[in-house]
DNA sequence: CGGGTTTTGAGGTACGCACCTCAAAAATGC
DNA sequence: GCATTTTTGAGGTGCGTACCTCAAAACCCG
């Protein structure tokens, strides 16, 4: 037996090919009791929309945009590296992309993007910003006006977004934690550094590293989080500071970005050799810092994985299709020197 | 400017629309001469197929058949679902699946079911299973009937097969060198097991194990490789024998299936409360050790991404498509407690 | 130059679906 | 029962490509 096909629909039914369309395409026109004996037919088949022939016929060209901070964030270059590629290689078809960078700081800015992209006639959009006021209005338009809305890294309240793409960062967090308390030998403090507890991410990566080292290794002190505002002279400052006063620090966990500075921080510093520096996101720096042993462990997600992810989720969201969510579990990925690929 | 499509094509290179064709899809009849100017526009133009339209009009099925080791073990069975499930949730399409389930200590079965499957008129035959000299002349035999070939998880030497789909196993056993190392405490022994050291997965994670471990740990002492042969009770008595002789292991590295019964008798045996177990791919049992704390860390590779790269590289290889590197690479998943999922 | 071969053109059909039109049939209201 | 509205049927076209046939044109060789 084929595949099961509109025609086969519309012979079992009784009825005829416009009709099975009008019901398959929830046009008006048809009685309730017809299409509830469509969809039975439907149903029992198991008959599957062909989605090549269906974009094929309906010209579909999906219009997504993904918003990204600017600036020189070396995951966000990866990132944009990701979508570049995915494009390019058609993992992805009658997909127009569209990337903006936004100053994230500036929410008048990021709102001022996203009004242009529903204007401009966007089927969905994809966005890497933190939580204000402002956007969560101007994301709620978007939303009101049908665009499909996912968050990607990091999260948006969940009546804000359709879907987040990305790691449960509480357990990113965690895993963090128990990685941090089994490679540290001594007893003695770990310093906590971010660019900004603002972002959700941050915020939740530090409840979940909290939770484990209290929980399970008490011996060691967790030191307030610092940060560097996305600056990093002053994370440098900062760091070598912080170090240079408290010579019982045995570790160091990086949440967020800065890892650049934050390294060459330690490198000037007077620090143990036996330092346990653990951060996010696989980059140049944090790639290479792993070789080199001045990182003993990086917590990444795969940021193809996150595009592609990302991409295919939109195009369900626009299609009404279900999403297949065990394909879109984005694992947190543990980088050591030994598996950096 | 719309998507060019093959009628601009015909049209900016002064031919018809069979000759593009003959072109595009490498048909024979046609000069070299004509060849290179529609390639010229082609690329000129950028002209990409339309992967919808192509598959429609060429009706093309995909007859592939995945070829597993029989038997109750989880790794298998997580497989057997991973692509049960992307079967139906049409993650691929138009493909026609079919799994079998061979008893890979019999050479002799091996090859009888290859070479129906030669016969049955499959496009690509996925396979698990060790290399013998049998298993290697079937295998060319299909190579040589134009099938894909692909090996799955553990791999088989270059010229039998097309490609490897799972994760360098020589980095897993470096990786799993690396954790142990930093897990121990204190210097003691190291238990290595495994259900046999004949397929090659096990090797290179053992040779890779040793490396890591004799540069960077060499307090320690690598016990010899135990075998299983795929036996849950020999698993289950040398384990215990091995664990009463020997009170100074402080670590065992599974680099096998047979986790189960390894597990049960190290719950027999008075073990100590920070042995350090780590092993390979994440089953309903190790996910339960991880859980409790019996196993420290699983060294995984995602068996939905290894099936999903499977069926993605057997189509490119039976379109001749060129196979997008990037997307293929199977990750080593490191799981621990908090990042199970 | 003729006869043969190779290369090219023109055109068609099919794939499964979306979307359209127009007329026929059925249901509804009065 | 008749007029009106709603529902249905029959049919067509187009999407971009694959694949086929047959004839015409271009090329080659001696």
């Amino acid at each position: 037996m084929n595949k099961p096909t509109v025609h086969d629909i519309a012979r079992e039914a009784g009825v005829s090919l416009a009709t099975v369309d009008r019901v398959l395409n929830a046009r008006p026109g048809v009685r309730e009791e017809t299409i509830a004996r469509v969809q039975a037919v439907v149903d029992r088949i198991g008959y599957v929309r062909d989605t090549f022939a269906a974009n094929l016929a309906r010209q579909r060209l999906y219009r997504f945009a993904f918003v990204l901070p600017e600036g020189p964030g070396q995951f966000v270059g990866t990132l944009a590296e990701a979508l570049a590629e995915a494009h390019a290689s058609h993992v992805v078809d009658r997909v127009a992309l569209r990337v903006v960078h936004v100053p994230t700081q500036d929410p008048e800015a990021v709102v001022r993007v996203l009004s242009e992209l529903g204007e401009a006639g966007m089927d969905g959009v994809a966005l890497m910003t933190p939580e204000t006021p402002q956007v969560r209005d101007a994301v709620a338009r978007l939303k009101a006006d049908g665009l499909a809305v996912v968050a990607i890294a990091s999260d948006l309240p969940s009546s804000m977004r359709d879907y987040f793409i990305g790691i449960n960062n509480l357990a990113a967090g965690r895993t963090a934690g128990l990685l941090m308390g089994r490679f540290l030998r001594d007893a003695g403090e770990v310093l906590v550094v971010t660019n900004s507890m603002r972002s959700r991410d941050s915020l939740e990566r530090r409840l979940g590293f909290d939770a484990v080292m209290a929980a399970e290794f008490p011996e060691h002190r967790i030191l307030p989080s610092v940060e560097s505002f996305d600056d990093p002279g002053r994370m440098a400052a900062i760091v070598r500071e912080v170090m240079a006063r408290r010579p019982a620090i045995r570790g160091v966990y990086s949440m967020g970005t800065g890892n650049t500075a934050l390294l060459g921080a330690l490198r000037a510093s007077a620090r143990p050799g036996d330092l346990v520096v653990i951060g996010h996101e696989l980059t140049p720096t944090t790639r290479a810092a792993l070789r080199s042993g001045e990182m003993s462990a990086v917590i990444a997600q795969n940021v193809g994985h996150l595009v592609r992810s990302a991409l295919r989720i939109m195009r369900a969201l626009c299609d009404q299709r279900p999403i297949f969510e065990a394909q879109e579990q984005i694992r947190i990925d543990l980088i050591l020197r030994e598996n950096i690929l």
